[in-house]
RNA sequence: GGCCCAUUCGUCUAGAGGCCCAGGACGCUGCCCUCUCAAGGCAGAAACACGAGUUCGAGUCUCGUAUGGGCCA
């Protein structure tokens, strides 16, 4: 085993990073810090078919925003770049060679019509599909001939006939595959290129991984990677395979979607960047990842990765595949609302507002954030809680003035004395407006609830809304009385009296 | 269809043979607090897929079945 611990997260540039991809940088990630060991980032980029220029800086802003940073890749040093892969084909293609030349490997002539041929008459004789191999049993001559027309050709893998390669993983513990379930797979493209197999089994070799933790659905090549190990008589790295992440219904993985969508009425979120822009905190998000397929401990759920570097280890991960609890992470992201500096989350909330079409205005936004601090889940929230604040105009359904088990003149009675009162005040704060719009109340034989109802709409435009009297304070004397004169004249228009 | 993986409350999980008539968290329900909504407090409902076996004893080990999933076709 190799001694240092080298760990890699190896995206391909295909699109934004998805949240799936981001759990397995995080196992990476965790198990890297906890060993003192490396973390890299690469890109493999070989195909070119479904490149996507802005991935890259997908998953630089992604990972970053997680708080995930790597010792080499893209964008920092390191002894054994490039990262890319689209600038090591040469490795590749070496290699690719090389294993033919050890009788590991063999070429392959074969054209699209005689492989859908094969497996045509495969099919029709109910044997196992895949190719049948025509090109490993070729005579020299046979070789030598179609050496010298120089067609076009690929490289396979010469897979043992014989026996079964056994793959040692951290989280599962063996599985074995018989060999003669195993096909002979292209490593080589013709056009020189390398498939997946070729690239990333000569990068982890040559980047002395140490360890290759990835999603689940890549326990089907791990025998074939062995193998290849085996055959240029390199030392393997040891495997943990994580769980896959499922749909919020339990069918499919959720990596096969791209982008978010709706389930249920639960918006189901996919890329990292749709997580940041719901308003979720990255430390809530990384938080709410590590609790899937792995436990803190102690009961606790709560934490920081900081706090979860010393305790992770990949022998504790969960092997069974999860569905993410979107509803914890709303729950979660609230805790760490509640736990911040009033100061701090005003920062965070200013752009969700400004993105809404709001005017912010600063000492306001200061004012009126610890009255929502303990109310909404994510930043986004802050739009419906606070939007009013910075409203020019409340728009609402005039009827809502209207308290409960009161009528429009009894309502508009109540209003114009508590606006006398709000005029008069002495001290606009949160204190003497409970006290004096109490009193109120009393004097008018009104229990509190409604009277504060009626203002609440007039001042807000909503039945639901931060605690009224911090709400006034915040909001200000004249904005108060402004808003509530607009009410009043609604309420005339309500109860037309002669 | 072949190979492979997985299976504890609705969901995320704890549990490495007796500490488990199964613990925590979210969600849900009820009560308290209360100017609406939250937050907070208290209480509650809620799970070892099934069947054999190993063992004095199985959620925990083995095998089979079922179900779900992945890869390939």
């Amino acid at each position: 085993m190799k001694e240092k611990v080298r760990v890699r997260f190896a995206p391909s540039p295909t699109g934004p990073l998805h949240i799936g991809s981001a759990r397995t940088a995080l196992f990476n990630w965790l198990f890297a810090r906890r060993h003192g060991g490396a973390f890299i980032l690469r890109i493999e980029d070989t195909d070119r078919s479904r490149f996507v220029p802005e991935a890259l800086d997908d998953f630089v802003s992604g990972l970053r925003w997680l708080g995930l940073d790597w010792d080499e890749g893209p964008m920092t040093n390191g002894k054994h770049g490039p990262y890319f892969q689209s600038q090591r084909t040469d490795l590749y293609r070496e290699w690719g060679h090389r294993l033919v030349e050890l009788g590991h490997a063999y070429k392959c002539w074969c054209s699209a019509e005689q492989l859908r041929a094969a497996r045509q008459e495969q099919q029709r004789a109910g044997q196992r599909a895949g190719y049948d191999r025509h090109c490993r049993f070729l005579t020299s001559t046979q070789i030598a001939e179609l050496e010298s027309a120089s067609a076009p050709y690929v490289i396979r893998f010469k897979t043992p006939l014989q026996g079964a390669t056994t793959i040692h993983d951290l989280i599962r513990d063996h599985i074995t595959f018989e060999h003669d379930q195993l096909e002979d797979l292209v490593l080589l493209k013709s056009d020189g290129f390398p498939t997946y197999h070729l690239a990333n089994v000569v990068d982890d070799h040559f980047m002395e991984i140490s360890h290759i933790v990835r999603a689940d659905e890549w326990i089907p090549t791990a025998p074939l990677h062995a193998l290849m190990y085996e055959a240029l008589g390199w030392e393997k790295p040891i495997y943990a395979h994580a769980p896959l992440i499922l749909n919020p219904s339990g069918k499919g993985k959720l990596s096969k979607r791209s982008q978010a969508f709706t389930d249920g009425g639960q918006e189901v979120l996919i890329q990292v960047r749709e997580f940041r822009s719901a308003g979720y905190f990255p430390q809530a998000v990384a938080n709410f990842l590590c609790n899937v397929g792995w436990a803190f401990g102690d009961d606790r759920e709560v934490f920081s990765l900081a706090e979860a570097i010393p305790r992770f280890d990949l022998k504790d991960v969960n092997p069974s595949p999860a569905r993410l609890p979107y509803s914890k992470l709303e729950w979660l992201n609230g805790v760490y609302i509640r736990r911040m500096k009033p100061e701090t989350l005003s920062v965070a909330i200013r752009p969700f507002l400004e993105e809404a079409g709001l005017a912010v205005v600063a000492d306001m936004l200061v004012r009126a954030t610890p009255l929502i601090q303990e109310r909404i889940k994510t930043l986004k929230d802050a739009v419906d809680w606070m939007g009013f604040f910075f409203a020019t105009e409340l728009r609402y359904e005039p009827t809502l003035l209207i308290g409960k088990k009161m009528d429009a003149a009894s309502s508009l009675a109540a209003l114009q004395q508590a606006r006398d009162m709000l005029a008069s005040l002495c001290k606009f704060d949160s204190v003497n407006l409970e006290e004096g719009l109490r009193q109120l109340a009393g004097k008018m034989n009104l229990k509190p609830g409604p009277l504060f109802g009626i203002i609440r709409v007039a001042v807000t435009g909503q039945k639901v809304a931060p605690p009224l009297f911090g709400t006034l304070s915040a909001l200000g004397r004249n904005q108060t009385l402004a808003r509530i004169d607009r009410a009043l004249s609604h309420l005339e228009g309500l109860s037309p009296r002669d």
